[in-house]
DNA sequence: AATGAATGAGGATTCATTCAT
DNA sequence: AATGAATGAATCCTCATTCAT
């Protein structure tokens, strides 16, 4: 218990010290803002004020800018492959019933996951450190490879079009599915659910063998 | 010929006046920083000596940095939709048939356009007023309803399945072929265009109507 | 066991109240960093986490941070002094016997007096106020007017050169001891000691009457 | 002609480039503060008021505040080094002249050298890096030599004790000079001058060969 | 005695922008 | 057309200090 430790590993994610709960809130915070102005644009100060704190006492929590938005992100990130691990609709059953429930979940977690706000813009990640960036990629890559599984699978089971190129396909998928806050605003009558169907749809149609061959 | 003129429109593609060559090599350094770098983490500098220009100089070319995103922006709009707009393949033909050759054209500006590097990133245009948020908005508009317009067309042809949300549709092809520069390192193995053969298949095969229905 | 008290006399030794001891390691562990690192690079931090305390809690001993500069020099200072007056070597006997005891003391101070390392830096003590300020140089003062006299007795003793300019004299003689630090790296072969007696051979041979004047 | 160029060798004497005078200028008023104030405690917008420039404006000539520190110092190291070896009677002649000359010499630069009032504190160099304090130390190891080596000299010619260890004169000597300001407030009664004369007469005495030899 | 948390006044540095020449 | 010089507002971060517990 004192006060703001000495950098140890950069990656820590800092947990059990300090108020937790502060620090959560100050990540909730920045990340909100982030995602509005974006990175740069955001003032520490920003973030202070919307925690209710100046800018000076960010710091006692903080080692500084760009420490948030790793900690954003890299908890995210795993939030979001817990969430997918934990799913064993995902992890069970033939590969067009996981990638169903795949996309179904990641959806879910974009529309309420603790960062959902996150997806509306993609935040520039190159103000971060060589060791944290690395950190972050392989925490998506962790994702990527679950789904590439999936996908890999389904084309073994003789589901989807053998011709199809997994590493493609998986990149396909997670980019459509994280582009969505980018062009959907939610409404009554087209909420992020529909979203998710339509993938769904869209996504499987697309990987699954056509029965009879098309042109090319 | 008249050195910086007054603000008037901030639209106004300032052709003519000043040596439109040195404005293109502007432009074009101006951009090249920007995917790089980002845009708030690119300085005036930066791109003045990348032009061979001192810092100053470079504001007898320009209004402000914003200005320049939004040239290289709106240009690089401009050039896709009439690149797209002059295909014959995508205005005649079957909507199979059209779309797929707006894969092709649209990937190959990807590919070779003038401001290729700029998929790379999403370029955060917050930086710019609402005037130009808006003219850029009402070029990507024409972009897209002419995709929409292929997809509109398929369904009323019976092609495409017609519980297809065209908007959907539209915004997931489109925001899928933008997401390419940011996974896809081109080699010589796997080009650009490898991907695009992909997303022809997995697009064409995604909207099409299943003959045999699918579960659900 | 009353807390911090009201801001009494800033000279005050602060005796009795507070844990003696552990005031005591603060001002050598402060005393260190200090010379170290020089007083305003010095953090509290720096200072509580040598001594094992959380920042805020050094506050429970000390004014402020410029309290522990001068309690730290002051200290120094009258041990130098109390150590110099009570040898009896440098009280008594001729002045050319005196001012070699005086050299040995005071070099064996510096060597390994309580606050020895003090020595390699020149501690900046603009930050004190006035008042401090003026108890330091009276403790220096005493400490040079201890040196003077030896220097006028052997004048008037004949030892020492008559035209020999007192103030001068003491001047160089302290000043060139307090440098030692800064260009002399003990070790094996040339030992503090060594330069001690370097010194009393150059200064006083310096000082003494030169049997044959010489030019001028 | 490049605004300020690139962080090209920190050590660069930045010479040639930019208005040389102004550079001047600001060197000389930051030396006068850091003198004054002492180096942390100088703002980088003290010295940009001294010289009647906003803060800001002064990144146009500098670095940062440790390049101010690093210039300033090199710069006057290498005046007085200049000074000391164009000096003939230094180079010239038997030790003992040649010594009473370097003293003269060495004192009358730090009376009215470009960057004399210097001389009243040890500024303190932590803040520079590795590379620029060993730049700084190879200047004065080269002051050191110059001394150095008449000392040699004088034992040889067996003017100096032969007993002298040419490590320690030399410091002692350098040491001695340079601490005159710290002491010596001239006024018309005792100019440096007089202090230089003691100097002389001091130092001379203490290496010179005492042609009865003294107690020990 | 000690701590965790917060404060707020600085201070260094960056950079878009201006403008006389 | 281009430049060198200057501006000044903005921003990150540091740190001595306070204080309730």
């Amino acid at each position: 218990m004192t006060g703001r430790r000495p950098p140890l590993n950069p990656l820590e994610p800092r947990e059990g010290t300090l108020n937790e709960k502060r620090w959560s809130e100050i990540l909730r915070g920045a990340a909100e803002i982030f995602s509005e102005k974006g990175y740069e644009a955001t003032t520490i100060e920003d973030i202070a004020s919307r925690v209710g704190l100046l800018k000076g006492s960010l710091y006692y929590y903080m080692e500084n800018k760009a420490d948030l938005l790793f900690q954003i992100t890299i908890r995210a990130l795993n939030q979001h492959l817990q969430a997918l691990q934990e799913d064993s609709g995902i992890t069970h059953g033939d590969a067009v019933s996981r990638l169903s429930h795949f996309i179904d979940r990641f959806m879910s977690e974009i529309e309420c996951g603790e960062f959902a706000f996150l997806g509306a813009v993609d935040i520039d990640l190159r103000f971060l450190g060589a060791e944290r960036l690395a950190a972050i990629g392989e925490a998506r890559h962790q994702i990527n490879a679950l789904l590439k599984r999936i996908i890999v699978l389904g084309i073994a089971e003789g589901d989807f079009d053998p011709k199809t190129d997994a590493t493609f396909a998986t990149n396909s998928i997670l980019f459509l599915m994280n582009s969505t806050k980018k062009w959907h605003r939610p409404s009554g009558t087209r909420p992020i659910r529909h979203v998710a169907e339509w993938y769904k749809r869209f996504i499987l149609a697309g990987l699954t063998t056509s029965p009879t061959g098309w042109h090319e």
